[in-house]
DNA sequence: ACCGTTACCAAACAGTCGTTTGTTCGGCAA
DNA sequence: TTGCCGAACAAACGACTGTTTGGTAACGGT
């Protein structure tokens, strides 16, 4: 049920998809919890969604477009690889805390999918450690990191350092997002510096 | 049923458990799921468990005992910081992948434990925390680590890149575990060199 | 005033859930 | 041989699962 125009029912019923499945997982959440933090049946919902996992789809790509929206947007900018970088790690985390229930399911639920489903997520994956890859290929390059680096090796550890970053992120923490984005970014730069 | 002689069988059900909570996730495995695994009916089962979440915790507890356990010989160990750190962050790879399935179910599904339960084992993610931060702070007062280093945030990051990293490890891949683990400390390292 | 549509409820569907029960069977100790 | 104990099964417990159905109000367009 991927719709051009989301009825307001359908936009609430997204959004406490994701807040439940966020805070507790596809499994553990049923369709009478989404119903009872819509106050509507739960046979009711299928009004507005074929099935439980299609909102699980639903949920997880659009975490994975916010992430991919930020990446390219640091991957076409100007300038050096590192400070492209720079803006594509900052822009990780700055994401994963704005979208944060979007970004917890794309991140620990996505496996829950149907294998169908799960193949489009996975490409959307790809892409994004392309993006990364490439960045740092281009630093290699130009001669900013350093040539010994193992180009997958490094996109897969910034990826997992930034996923588990967020997960320690609170509201009323006395660090803002783009400050964890910004001291995480600095750490990862030294450590590929050539 | 945290028993001193262990039988046969509940040793059978943990391993069992440690498998299927860590490929379906806690809520995705049933009762039905582990008694097929074992060749034993679902009823069967409660002869060596008091329930489901009691088996959940104990393979939690046994992911979280690895860990501390190399943790706590690598903080021991004579020598600079960034020595007994690389130690540390090896050891936390290898073990990730030593025990993979009790690792992966302490890092994803310990949030599904009941609230005593999880307490009991949040005291020793606390335990974990502190030995990394401790060996940081030695770093930076020995002026190995640049001194403006965040020492909460680095440790957790620290933590953080570990435990995405293992999540891509494949035991047909190129690169070993003690492999993993070294790129990833000479990593971290050069991040946190003074 | 009538139509078709949408949104919802109440109820039922056929299973599955985790757990408990009553019972049986094999082996071991006395 | 007797008594006991652990392990297992078959069956049932009540609750809950995701989903479908039939019916019914309220709606905007004609």
């Amino acid at each position: 049920m991927p719709v051009t125009q989301e009825s307001t029912r359908r936009t609430e019923l997204l959004a406490a998809a994701a807040t439940l499945f966020s805070a507790r997982g596809y499994h553990g959440t049923s369709m009478q919890h989404l119903g009872d933090a819509l106050g509507l049946q739960r046979g009711s919902l299928y009004a507005h969604t074929t099935s439980k996992e299609e909102l699980l789809f639903e949920v997880v790509d659009a975490g994975a477009r916010h992430f991919l929206a930020r990446a390219e947007a640091a991957y076409a900018l100007p300038g050096p690889a590192d400070r492209r970088l720079r803006a594509l790690l900052i822009g990780h985390i700055e994401t994963a805390i704005e979208h944060f229930d979007a970004a917890t399911v794309f991140l620990n639920e996505w496996r829950y999918l149907s294998d169908d489903r799960r193949a489009a997520i996975q490409t959307e994956r790809d892409r994004y450690e392309r993006i990364v890859r490439d960045i740092i290929e281009d630093g290699i390059t130009a001669g900013e990191f350093r040539v010994d680096a193992d180009v997958a090796f490094a996109a897969r550890l910034v990826l997992s350092a930034g996923n588990w970053t967020f997960a320690w992120y609170r509201p009323d923490g006395e660090l803002g997002a783009t400050e964890i984005g910004e001291r995480f970014a600095e750490l990862v730069l030294k450590g590929l510096q050539a």
